[in-house]
DNA sequence: TTGGTATATCGGGAAATTCCGATATATCTT
DNA sequence: AAGATATATCGGAATTTCCCGATATACCAA
């Protein structure tokens, strides 16, 4: 766990709003429902289209959460898959409460 | 509280070192026992002591950490003395469980 | 008042981050 | 194989962060 890394991951107002999405990925991405469903997370088209940014730079702000650990990414055929690791959110909460 | 002003404080070696220093100020800063207490925490001139960066650095660096409510400050003469604000980490530890 | 000490603020060069458009790669379909 | 779709990576302009030296401000002591 690079401490610093993780707390510049959630140094953006985008990338706390993606997080968030993702812990009602149900609620949130209603026009995935009907192409997959939400075992793996959600695929980046999904997250770009409610981000309003460009497709790098959401692909660029999912890798940067990954390399954190806070997400996890699933490849299937062509669409990538994220979604939370909560155990990281969970340590991080511990960290700040001993550690820092 | 400002989540991204929050996480941007606390991406920062020096800084997460500071706050770490501020746990323990006996142990940390020995140096400033002979001079006052620690009862307000510890004096910029003995954190910068410690962090090896110029005086205004680190001058800057506390007045992020206050301004994200992490520390906070209080002035005796001609020092100005940071402490810890351990209710902000127990806060921050809860929304990063509950929020993000 | 004059000078010394502690801290804060200002101005700036170098490095990192933000976010983009263009392009590359991987996979699927026909 | 060729074209379409989803994602990743590259190159870069604008902005922000990092950290410095210089200067300003506040307080103290003689």
């Amino acid at each position: 766990m690079d401490q610093v890394e993780i707390f510049k991951a959630l140094s953006n107002k985008t990338r706390l709003q993606i997080l968030a999405w993702l812990k009602e990925p149900e609620i949130s991405f209603p026009g995935q429902a009907e192409h997959a469903g939400f075992e793996d997370g959600v695929c980046v088209g999904q997250i770009q289209l409610k981000a309003g940014l460009t497709q790098s730079t959401v692909s660029e702000y999912l890798s940067m959460l990954q390399r954190a650990g806070l997400v996890q990414s699933t490849r299937k055929g062509q669409w990538t898959y994220y979604k939370r690791n909560e155990a990281a959110f969970k340590q991080l909460s511990q960290l700040v409460l001993t550690e820092i």
